[in-house]
RNA sequence: GCCGGGAUGGCGGAAUUGGUAGACGCAGCGGACUCAAAAUCCGCCGCCGCGAGGUGUGGGGGUUCGAGUCCCCCUCCCGGCACCA
């Protein structure tokens, strides 16, 4: 009879053992080795989705095996509780951004330990809480005090209407995307933390961290960008109305390829550079061209196919090594950001120069030459461009220099004209942390008229963010808020004013890590229990991160470091970037020439008669709609999956061995309907079979084993070899491949059913409940105290191969001849390599493939095959 | 353009160091049970071929007794970065 599988009670059960035995609860304790296994933490939106099922899925698989490998295990989790979701949604419902956070928390958290995950929820934080925030503040007045943060003025995107400033997302075609009003650029005070002066650790330290996907380092690398090369100035007497020299009469420019000086011909500067600026004042035609350049296009894609545009000056400066005049070109490829918003142009030997020359009739001069190579005007060759093999020419006393020799021999020079030197210069900025927000933690600063910027004394952190604020969508609440706003100056007691810009939300993360390993004390930020717990062993999240938070956090454990607060270098040995889950998507053009989208259970798949998919009809009408291919789940797609519906119909336990079984860790996952039904029925069939076992107590295995009983039990072992192999390099698709095929062993062991199979069944079975264990924790559990294994599955001794099992006393061998499969025998363990050898050649399968031939050699892979060289 | 990662049946994906390609599952096909259906169980399932056999891991070449795996060239796909001077 079919055994009913009660997913719900099971799962219930379970989840009320752990939650009265405190199973999950970590204490630092020094006897035994640690791991800390942290997922990155949710933003509180409202209802978990699929990417945080397989996240933390993945997370608890590791947590849970390693806890039963003996590992002092410490799981936390918390909220990411500030930012902008939390605003919008107050602005639509009237509601408060706390209360909608704490909601959706509670509901989350619902949820969360509806997966059974083995978290220690005594460890919960959110970022929105005073106690938590607190302690950016009081770092962020450590960095004002060693210089690390520091107040300067900066460009951004301002919407008039809103009277707010918005990030670059929520600027749509150069409109806000809630007034759609025209969004200017404004130069606006805020807060910054020198990032850069950790630039070079940050680069360094990469080679530190040997655990993180290659790909994620590259992409650090790549954002960090460090490029060396020389700065130097071209001179000039240009002067402004005042008849003041601009720029102190220098043009500062920067340049990699400094052994290319002599073959300067121009110079180049962006739209927004003083000397453009100058220029315009008098030519109209160009203030109109600058005016044009500033409004372009920065979409990435365009930039790069953009034509090359620019105007004369009619300035020129002055060469620093030559003496010669070069005129002074404003150009559309130059950027204002990076370097010194100008370069010095040498056509011949940079690919944009060279067009940028050839469109505007400016001189080409060759200064590099390669051997076997001769230059030509006509058109870029590949060499032009390349370092590594030419020497100065036309460069005086630099010729028959290499790269590397002409650039320190220049660079020298110009050093010791007091206009240049070797420099490092670094793509990546000071980070901006003042947002015009008010749902994130305020900046612990006071204005007074009498003393400027004062910091709030540590004794009055935290600095609370009043939480009955409703924003209206017009600016900042906390303008307007009086009570928050008015206070008195620390430093001289008269009447001030409260900063009321927040702190960008990647601050809070940047060492919630930390907190979680530590005791939640209000005197300190962190405390010894850090050191024990930290660094993280293991970090799981999506690659959308591998910049930005991934970044920041390492920068700012450096600097809680300077600080001697904590005494790693790095807080994330092992990452592992998950990835996304698909689903299919269906969709068909309007009339009106819009695309519908239709959700997956709206469609009914058609299938030719192999079973390939050939399209798909929309259930309602029975007509076609287009499949258009999987794609990341989402709300206009409308492909999403509600894991809350999956784990009500078939269980976390379901959810959790689909979301491992389906594809590895680091792959994008394809949802699949009845890929989810395959996974239940497997847990079904495991329960099913648990209730074929009599209690495991009676049975002992004999000391020797043979036949099937002896095979049956050598598959387990082997696959469970195989699978502890997997665990440890995080495949866990295939972990759970082995407990399905333990569970084909067992019921083909049931079936032949030969005298002594219990004892074997009972042992397979225990082998078979704690490999999947970390994946379907309540089902094994239930399992485990049900035929009385033990009371409790997470105490259980992790199960060891035993490789006597894996023995065989007679050997299946492959017969290859040339390589190619011909047939195969059986040989005693014992037999020896003439043995074999003799046995194969005389093999009947293969004679046809002998005649005529002669043998000339015989290859023997032990234990696998053996390939006959005929020729 | 540069950097990184890929390409294996109808589909998702296996294949530690080069050693039986396609594990495990999904879909499909056939059968049993059933009045019937669902569920369940049994069997088949890369392609060509009745069969023997041939062929097969994006394409081409190479190394090797033996290549999905190593080397060279090419095509395509995905991700990231980018007038970075």
């Amino acid at each position: 009879m079919q055994q009913q599988y009660p997913f719900r009670e099971i799962e219930q059960a379970a989840q009320q053992k752990w939650e009265n035995d405190n199973a999950f609860r970590a204490e630092a304790d020094p006897s035994k080795p640690k791991y800390y296994c942290l997922s990155m933490f949710p933003y509180p939106s409202g209802k978990l989705h699929m990417g945080h099922v397989r996240n933390y899925t993945i997370g608890d698989v590791l947590a849970r095996y390693h806890r039963m490998k003996g590992y002092n295990v410490l799981q936390p989790m918390g909220w990411d509780a500030f930012g902008l979701p939390a605003e919008n949604a107050a602005i639509q419902n009237r509601v408060p951004p706390a209360k909608w956070t704490w909601d959706n928390i509670a509901y989350m958290k619902k949820q969360l330990k509806s997966l059974g995950l083995a978290i220690d929820w005594s460890r919960e934080l959110a970022t929105c809480q005073p106690e938590y925030y607190k302690w950016n503040q009081w770092l962020f007045l450590r960095m004002l005090e060693k210089g690390i943060a520091y107040k300067k003025t900066q460009i951004v995107n301002w919407d008039p209407v809103d009277q707010t400033v918005l990030a670059n997302e929520q600027v749509i075609d150069g409109r806000g995307w809630r007034t759609g009003a025209l969004v200017e650029k404004r130069e606006i005070p805020g807060y910054y933390l020198n990032i850069t002066r950790y630039a070079q650790e940050l680069l360094d330290d990469l080679d530190k961290l040997p655990g993180w996907p290659e790909r994620v380092k590259t992409m650090q690398a790549n954002w960090i960008g460090k490029s060396t090369g020389v700065r130097f100035a071209f001179t000039h007497d240009i002067r402004d109305a005042d008849g003041k020299l601009i720029d102190d009469g220098k043009l500062w420019v920067f340049t990699t390829r400094a052994d290319t000086i002599m073959g300067v011909t121009f110079c180049a500067v962006a739209a927004e550079h003083p000397l453009a600026t100058h220029a315009a004042r008098s030519n109209p035609e160009l203030a109109a061209f600058i005016e044009k350049c500033k409004q372009g296009s920065v979409m990435e894609a365009d930039l790069a196919t953009m034509e090359k545009e620019g105007m004369d000056t009619g300035l020129s400066v002055t060469h620093p090594l030559t003496g010669e005049q070069v005129p002074v070109w404003v150009g559309n490829y130059v950027l204002m950001s990076y370097g010194e918003g100008a370069v010095m142009a040498v056509p011949a030997h940079d690919e944009r120069d060279f067009a940028f020359a050839k469109k505007y009739n400016l001189p080409i001069r060759q200064s590099i030459a390669v051997k076997g190579e001769s230059f030509s005007l006509d058109a870029w060759q590949e060499w032009y461009g390349d370092k590594s093999h030419g020497v100065c020419v036309n460069s005086g006393k630099y010729d028959g220099l290499g790269h590397e020799a002409a650039v320190d021999a220049i660079a020298a020079d110009l050093k010791a004209k007091g206009l240049g030197d070797k420099q490092v210069n670094w793509r990546l900025r000071d980070w901006g942390i003042s947002r015009q927000r008010y749902w994130g933690c305020p900046i612990p600063i006071i204005h007074c008229d009498n003393c400027g910027d004062v910091p709030v004394p540590d004794n009055q952190l935290p600095v609370k963010l009043p939480e009955d604020c409703v924003p209206d969508g017009s600016g900042n609440p906390l303008n307007k808020c009086e009570d928050f706003l008015n206070c008195t100056c620390p430093k001289c007691g008269v009447p001030a004013r409260r900063e009321t810009d927040t702190m960008d939300t990647f601050v809070d993360s940047s060492w919630y890590y930390a907190r979680y390993a530590s005791g939640f004390s209000n005197e300190r930020m962190v405390d010894e229990q850090t050191g024990y717990w930290m660094p993280v062993d293991q970090y799981i999240g999506g690659i959308e991160h591998a910049i930005l938070h991934l970044l920041y956090s390492r920068f700012w454990s450096k600097v809680m470091r300077d600080l001697d607060l904590v005494d790693y270098d790095e807080p994330f040995a092992n990452l592992l970037t998950q990835g996304m889950v698909l689903n299919h998507i269906f969709s068909r053009r309007t009339d009106k020439g819009g695309i519908e989208y239709f959700a997956p259970e709206e469609v009914e798949l058609v299938h030719d008669e192999n079973g390939k998919v050939v399209g798909a009809k929309l259930l309602a009408d029975g007509k076609p709609v287009d499949f258009q291919g999987m794609g990341t789940m989402s709300k206009s797609k409308r492909n999403g999956v509600d894991p809350q519906a999956l784990i009500d119909q078939y269980g976390a336990d379901t959810a959790r061995f689909f979301m491992m079984f389906a594809s590895p860790p680091e792959q994008t996952l394809e949802w699949s309907d009845s890929g989810v039904e395959g996974s239940h029925r497997f847990l079904r069939r495991v329960w099913a079979y648990g209730h074929t076992l009599e209690s495991a107590i009676s049975h002992a295995l004999p000391a020797k084993l043979t036949g099937s009983l002896a095979n049956a039990r050598r598959e387990i072992h082997a696959t469970l070899k195989q699978a502890v192999y997997d665990l440890e390099r995080k495949q866990f698709n295939t972990v759970a491949s082995a407990a399905m095929k333990m569970l084909n062993s067992l019921e083909k062991l049931q079936k032949d059913a030969e005298d002594g199979w219990q004892p074997v069944a009972t042992e397979g079975f225990s082998i078979l409940l704690r490999l999947l264990s970390p994946i379907a924790p309540h089902i094994t559990q239930a399992l485990w105290s049900e035929l009385g294994y033990g009371d409790d599955i997470l105490r259980a001794e992790w199960p060891q191969p035993d490789e006597s099992a894996l023995v065989q006393d007679e050997i299946e061998l492959v017969i290859q001849v040339n390589g190619k499969l011909r047939g195969s025998m059986t040989v005693a363990r014992s037999a020896d390599k003439s043995a074999i050898e003799s046995q194969a050649v005389a093999h009947s399968s293969i004679q046809k493939y002998l005649e005529g031939v002669t043998v000339r050699k015989v290859i023997i892979v032990p234990n696998k095959l053996v390939n006959i060289v005929v020729g």
